[in-house]
DNA sequence: ATGCCCCCGGTTCGGGGA
C-alpha cells in the first residue's frame, strides 16, 4: 500500500498538478493539506473521476484536510480531540480498507506554523502538539498500524534545514518546538523517512521567495509517523522532489510511504 | 532589518504562509 502526504498550497489552485501526479505515482492513499476551501468547492468529482474517494474537512481560505484514497473510506473522525473551542480545519482521520484485515487507521494534520513566536499562534501551536500527543497515546492503545502524516512544521534535526543557526529562534525549529516533536517520537513512533534512509536534504518544502527552489533553500517539515504495528509493514519511505519544478507549484512536494500487506507477515 | 512569492477573499489591498 502507497501512501502519501502532501501539502498542495489550495486543492483548486493546484488541481492539475495533483491529478497529473497521482496519475504518475498511483498512490492507494492521499493525505492533503492546505486546501484552503470548503468541503462544497472541493473537487470531488474530479477525484472520482480518477479513482479515489474522499473525506474532507475544510475551511473557508485557510487551513483544511483530506483523505483521498482507491478503497472505501470509513470511521472518519474530523478534527483534533482536546479542544472543543478549536475551530481550525487541521486534522482528519479514517480508516481505509478493513481495519482486521489488511485496512489501516490515517491522518491527515496540518500542525500549525506557529511564528511569530511572540504572539498567540506560538502557545497555539504547543498545545495542538499536546494534543496530537494525548491523542496518538490513545490511538496506540489499541495495538494496530496507525499512519500520521502530514505537515508537521517541525524541522526535527539540523540536516533537515538548509540553515539551521537562520532557523534557530524560528518557530518550526526552536527547542521548544522540537521537544514536543521528539515527546511524540518518544511515545514509540517512528519518523518513517529516517528509518528508511540518513541523509541529508532530504527536504520537502522550499519558499516561493529568493530563489529557494533552484538554490536548494530547502527544510523537511513534512512527516510521517508509524505506530509499532505499522512500522513493522514498513517496506520504504521517500521524497519526490520533482513536482516542485512544475508550473505553478505547491511549496511543498509529496512524501510517499510503502507498507507491505499485514498478511504476507503470516508467511516469516 | 525587510522584502522577495503565492494563495485567498473581495475588490486593486490585507492577511497568512514558513
Amino acid at each position: 500500500m502507497k501512501i502519501a502526504t502532501w501539502n498542495v498550497n489550495s486543492v483548486n489552485a493546484r488541481l492539475h498538478n495533483v491529478l497529473a501526479w497521482l496519475e504518475e505515482a498511483r498512490p492507494d492513499v492521499v493525505l492533503l493539506q492546505e486546501l484552503k476551501t470548503t468541503e462544497d468547492k472541493f473537487p470531488r468529482m474530479e477525484f472520482a473521476v480518477a479513482g479515489y474517494d474522499a473525506a474532507v474537512f475544510g475551511q473557508k481560505a485557510w487551513n483544511g484536510v483530506a483523505i483521498l484514497a482507491r478503497e472505501k473510506i470509513t470511521a472518519v473522525e474530523p478534527g483534533l480531540p482536546g479542544d472543543a473551542t478549536d475551530e481550525q480545519a487541521r486534522y482528519i482521520e479514517a480508516t481505509v480498507g478493513h481495519q482486521n484485515g489488511g485496512g489501516v487507521r490515517v491522518a491527515s494534520l496540518y500542525l500549525p506554523n506557529g511564528n511569530p513566536v511572540e504572539s498567540e499562534k506560538y502557545p497555539y501551536k504547543l498545545k495542538w502538539m499536546e494534543r496530537l500527543r494525548a491523542h496518538a497515546a490513545r490511538l496506540l492503545r489499541r495495538e494496530q498500524p496507525f499512519v500520521l502524516g502530514g505537515d508537521y512544521n517541525i524541522i526535527p534535526e539540523a540536516r533537515d534545514c538548509h540553515d539551521p543557526q537562520g532557523w534557530a529562534d524560528d518557530a518550526l525549529f526552536r527547542l521548544e518546538s522540537r521537544r514536543k516533536f521528539r515527546a511524540l517520537l518518544n511515545l514509540g513512533l517512528t519518523d518513517a523517512l529516517r528509518a528508511c534512509n540518513d541523509k541529508p536534504e532530504q527536504y520537502t518544502f522550499w519558499d516561493y521567495q529568493a530563489g529557494a527552489w533552484p538554490r536548494n533553500h530547502g527544510l523537511r517539515i513534512d512527516h510521517f509517523l508509524l505506530s509499532p504495528q505499522a512500522t513493522d509493514l514498513l517496506a520504504d519511505c521517500a521524497v519526490d522532489p520533482a513536482p516542485r519544478g512544475a508550473d505553478k507549484a505547491s511549496d511543498h512536494v509529496p512524501v510517499v510511504l510503502t507498507l507491505r500487506q499485514p498478511t504476507k507477515l503470516h508467511n516469516i
